[in-house]
RNA sequence: GGGUCCUUAGCUCAGUUGGUUAGAGCGCUACGUUGACAUCGUAGAGGUCGAUGGUUCGAAUCCAUUAGGACCCACCA
């Protein structure tokens, strides 16, 4: 052991800083993060949802890294080619949006840079920052192949966009339509209808008078958006309203903007709702639209795309939409044409990015046809070749896919993947529209010009498990890769990008590679803030990652958030959650020094000596072992992390810590022998093993430490524990377990009376009749309650006397009697039997009750009843000891 | 208008196919620092599992109703 490992061996406290930079070079150095499928292993696959170029690591992010670093790592150490296929996204708006930002600031705009060196200076600002997010992921221990690295603007990734948009047109399933979409006046761009989140709110509803010279009538129609009456061209009552009935096929006269419009009967209109009568504004209003497209109606857009009512809004020309209405309000009022305003719970459709109140727009876009995509998507649930964990999750998934509607996939942004569509110029340069577009990814004809538009950021993420794998180059190393990593095995991600992304990748690799493009979805929480609200910039109620690493270290976080994260349950975080990592890392840490300060530098120490012929508490511990990685395994195989981290969390910390190191710590300056440090180790080892992949900085260090390991060797590509089948353990299980009872109760005692924990006692065990083994067994083991519970002359026999003032401890059929001598408290015992009698005799009236019910005797299964049986016999033992001894206390002291 | 989730100890939460004397961390009480760890140890207090009804031999767990909270979806102007 070199002189820097002796001085860490003295510092108390775990500090991680060092040791988590050194072992991230070192696993980097020695490609252990590569996956390459020459290995010819079962390939394990997980891809890693790509991260804004644009963004920061957040605590979503360290949640979702850590359970899909700590499924990576677990895979490799189990021998699968374990690939963590890492990347970055483009981010279309969020990325336009900071570098416009910038470009302000210097007093600059997009505008006035042009196009081109507008994406030109992105890129230079994405060659600059765009790595910070990957760089932060790697204080986390990600273990991704970052050889493998891609960004969805990559050239082959563009290609990959690019063939998908073209095959997609070419199987009938992209369109170019001229409809109603939601247009964002601040982004400037068209977003897709999963992009716009409807805010409830209250606002006003406003019952507007519309004359109908014809019948010499009014018609009152109601609208939560007055200005968007400027581009009205029906007023439209249901069929069977005898109200109105009259009045179909006559005209109204629009107020304000004098045109005539048809007053038509539909029955999209509820009569009970509002004044039972709809202006229509097919302009503005999806609804509108399609009753327009029923009656033949004008579709006039009176809004332009900066909110602004336009040339088709007569005097209000100019207005912003929300002057607009007031304006509106104020002048029908003046006319006497309002006839009142009401409070109203509205939706407003809000973008889900700038939250700016979008505008239904008419405008020419391109869009996807779901419907055909979506049947085989949700098949492929439904027959369980994708499991979704929670299973919950599926619902939200069929409900949506089940109603899916066409995806806009147009945005009118400049950075982003060019939509490959062509046209024909006139002689004057412009877009000569009475000949038909091209699509094609090269330029079809000298002259032709590309669509100005660029793709939504998902059109390209929804490729990610396929595009980032070389898809579709064709050659042969490349084919060889996908089809060998390629479907990959399970995604994890947050249930807020379930329609966004997951449920697009399953439709896009059942599209265009004919596979699913994972077998299993582990959807998390998310990240809350302690008050369970959403952690924001605005609210400024973040934890930083970074900052919590560099307070707590990368394995408390990670061990914290672990914890922490049960099945689906959102995460109210406080950063003093991160402390119980904390503690653990330096228990971890510590617990080594028991036995390490013994080693002798540079000597391996293995374990000589069979099961049978180790100590019990050895064995006990092995067992302990053993069970906890059956328990593991089966908990990952259902990703309950939380669950698996905290069994071996108890493990470590309440078995290996507190019952086996205490037994196995020799006396005062006394050595521990070489077979007891080779079993420390042993089980040290393997249980930093079973830690490594959540734990992976602290694990290696200390791995490293337990043995002298050769070059190349790391904890990281060590091979995963493997659960032995429990050895014939001879009541080792039992005998320790009964030993531990024992032990816990003769310490109640000790606090009880206030022994001094300096001073020993002299306890006598007494067991019944028959018990004869036990008493060899325990008295073999006399030592244990020594360093436990700091007794000495342990006397143990079958049917001993009680010794004078004494106190006692029954469990089941056994007792231990403590001689207190002057100690002893008469009452305080007296009372303290009755207590364990009322509580016991409680408890066997309640199993007493359930034996005495023969339906529970017949129906119950034989186990479950002979398990009460037996917690009957012990109750009544306990009873008549305890009852026994609180006859046996004298009157006085 | 549909749908999902949550309600368990003072706080934050686990609790698997129904059978445990219902667990953890923090906090609290008492005691304890001359060699693993005070980021610790030992002992302890603290819960009729939101409410009601049902199914069952048996319910924190399954079903129904209900109260409170969070969220998702939906074109009611």
């Amino acid at each position: 052991m070199s002189d820097s490992q002796k001085s860490d061996r003295t510092s108390k406290a775990y500090n991680p800083g060092e040791i988590e930079a050194k072992w991230y070079r070192f696993w980097e150095g020695n490609g252990f993060f590569r996956a390459d499928r020459s290995s010819r292993k079962k390939p394990h696959v997980i891809m890693m949802p790509p991260p804004n170029v644009t963004g920061a690591l957040h605590m979503g992010h360290a949640l979702q890294d850590t359970i899909q670093d700590a499924l990576t790592r677990m895979r490799r150490m189990q021998g699968y080619e374990s690939l963590w296929m890492p990347g970055k996204d483009h981010a279309g708006i969020a990325t336009q949006n900071v570098v416009a930002r910038a470009l302000e600031e210097e007093g600059s705009s997009r505008h006035a840079l042009g196009r081109e060196a507008f994406v030109a200076r992105i890129w230079e600002w994405v060659d600059e920052y765009g790595g910070r997010i990957l760089q932060q992921k790697r204080r986390l221990g990600d273990s991704c192949d970052w050889d493998r690295e891609r960004f969805t603007m990559d050239p082959g990734y563009v290609e990959a966009v690019q063939r998908v948009f073209v095959q997609l047109y070419e199987d009938g399933l992209i369109y170019r339509g001229h409809y109603l979409v939601n247009w964002c006046p601040v982004d400037q761009t068209a977003l897709s209808d999963e992009e716009v989140d409807n805010v409830e709110r209250d606002g006003d509803i406003w019952y507007i008078r519309y004359p109908v010279p014809e019948a010499d009538a009014h018609i009152t129609v109601a609208t939560t958006r007055p200005e968007t009456m400027l581009g009205d061209t029906a007023v439209a009552v249901h069929p069977d309203d005898e109200r109105y009935r009259h009045l179909v096929g006559k005209h109204a006269v629009l107020p304000l903007m004098n045109r005539k419009i048809p007053v038509v009967a539909d029955s999209y209109v509820k009569m009970d709702f509002g004044a039972g009568a709809l202006k229509v504004t097919p302009g503005h209003d999806k609804n509108d639209f399609e009753i327009g497209k029923r009656h033949n109606l004008d579709v006039i857009s009176v809004i332009n795309t900066h909110a602004a009512v336009n040339e088709h809004g007569g005097p209000y020309q100019g207005l912003d939409r929300f002057e607009a209405r007031e304006r509106v309000v104020a002048d029908l009022d003046a006319l006497g044409l309002l006839d009142r305003v009401e409070r109203h719970r509205v939706s407003v459709p809000v973008s889900h990015r700038s939250k700016a109140i979008i505008e239904p727009l008419l405008s020419r876009q391109w869009f996807v046809r779901m419907k055909p995509l979506a049947e085989p998507a949700i098949e492929a649930v439904r027959d369980g070749r994708i499991r979704f964990f929670p299973k919950r999750w599926e619902n939200e998934y069929f409900r949506w896919l089940e109603e899916i509607r066409d995806w806009c996939i147009s945005r009118q942004l400049w950075w982003g993947h060019r939509i490959p569509v062509w046209y024909y110029t006139t002689s004057a340069g412009e877009i000569d529209e009475s000949r038909d577009f091209v699509v094609s990814i090269e330029q079809p004809e000298p002259g032709m010009v590309q669509d100005n538009d660029v793709l939504d950021t998902w059109f390209s993420s929804w490729l990610f498990p396929f595009a980032t794998l070389g898809w579709p180059q064709s050659d042969k190393d490349t084919r060889a890769d996908l089809a060998y990593f390629h479907p990959t095995d399970v995604l994890v991600s947050g249930y807020d990008i379930l329609f966004f992304w997951i449920a697009r990748m399953i439709m896009s690799s059942l599209h265009f590679m004919g596979e699913i493009p994972y077998r299993d979805i582990f959807i998390t929480g998310m990240i809350k803030d302690k008050l369970g609200r959403w952690m924001s910039k605005s609210l400024g109620n973040g934890i930083d990652p970074i900052e919590m690493i560099e307070q707590y270290g990368s394995d408390a976080v990670r061990f914290s958030l672990t914890v922490l994260c049960a099945q689906g349950q959102d995460i109210k975080l406080d950063s003093s959650g991160f402390e119980m990592g904390r503690n653990f890392s330096n228990k971890i840490w510590n617990a080594f020094n028991v036995f390490g300060r013994f080693m002798e530098p540079g000597k391996d120490y293995r374990r000589q000596r069979e099961f049978q012929d180790l100590e019990l508490v050895e064995q006990w511990m092995l067992l302990r072992l053993h069970r906890t990685i059956e328990a593991v395994d089966r908990d990952i195989g259902r990703y309950r992390l939380n669950e698996a981290l905290g069994k071996i969390y108890t493990l470590f910390w309440g078995d290996y810590c507190d019952w086996y190191l205490e037994l196995i710590k020799p006396p005062f300056g006394e050595e521990m022998d070489e077979e007891t440090i080779a079993l420390a180790v042993e089980l040290y080892e393997t249980m930093v093993q079973l830690l490594h992949p959540f734990m992976p900085f602290i694990t290696e260090e200390l791995w490293h430490r337990l043995r002298q390991r050769s070059e190349g060797e790391a904890c990281i590509v060590s091979a995963w524990p493997v659960a032995s089948r429990a050895p014939a353990s001879d009541g080792a299980m039992e005998v320790f377990t009964l030993l531990q009872e024992m032990t816990t109760g003769i310490r109640n005692v000790r606090s009880r009376y206030r022994v001094a924990p300096g001073k020993s006692i002299a306890p006598v065990i007494n067991l019944p009749r028959g018990a004869d083994r036990l008493a060899v067994m325990l008295s073999d083991h006399q030592q244990y309650f020594a360093k436990l519970a700091n007794t000495s002359d342990l006397k143990i026999g079958i049917e001993l006397d009680k010794p004078d003032a004494s106190a006692s401890v029954v469990i089941r059929e056994y007792e231990v009697y403590v001689p207190l001598a002057d100690m002893v408290n008469l009452e305080a015992e007296r009372e303290r039997l009755l207590g364990e009698i009322n509580q016991k005799e409680a408890f066997l009236t309640r199993i007493r009750k359930k034996l005495d019910n023969a339906q529970f005797l017949s129906r119950a299964p034989a186990g479950v009843v002979e398990r009460e049986r037996q917690k009957e016999r012990d109750a009544v033992a306990e009873i008549t000891r305890l009852r026994g001894n609180l006859e046996e206390l004298p009157e006085h002291a």
